[in-house]
DNA sequence: CTGTGACTCTAAGTCCGTA
DNA sequence: ATACGGACTTAGAGTCACA
């Protein structure tokens, strides 16, 4: 698994645990609508920048997105 | 301080502990010397891919780098 | 060994819409 | 509520010559 799919996965999940819509989060977090179901989708790689601000968003440290991340690309069974 | 600030300044923390030029972290890492010097000094906001390349080329976590860097921007203090 | 300006090209990110 | 597409602007990716 690539880097933008895994860390769409994540962005997801997190997501869903918050009962966030991807409008709710695009307001949080001051991103396009669209642009959060692209990321969700693996169809493009966040800057830092953007890792911080969706971070926030989802009130979670953004070193623990990451983990998450790399645990995924580790663990292909993992969806 | 802002993101691309204070990451440049762990990045470059990280390469001088381990006894790196720029050089030959864009070796490791598959990246151009030049751009490494961009990152150093906070002109690039570097995508999810690019911190992957660079903790893989530094032998650390990249979810590190990113602890270390928050860390940095809630302690103005910290060069 | 590193900083920097200038550069091209690609992708990040936005805004409109439709289904 | 989300996926997806087109068109768009901005900024990062990546490189080079030179100081």
């Amino acid at each position: 698994m690539n880097v933008e799919v895994s860390f769409g996965k994540v962005l997801r999940n997190l997501r869903e645990e918050k009962n966030l819509s991807q409008e709710q989060l695009a307001l949080l977090s001051e991103l396009d609508r669209t642009y959060i179901s692209l990321l969700e989708r693996g169809k493009r790689r966040p800057t830092i920048n953007t890792l911080i601000a969706l971070s926030e968003a989802l009130e979670i440290e953004p070193s623990e997105i990451i983990e998450k991340m790399v645990a995924n690309i580790y663990n292909e069974q993992k969806n």
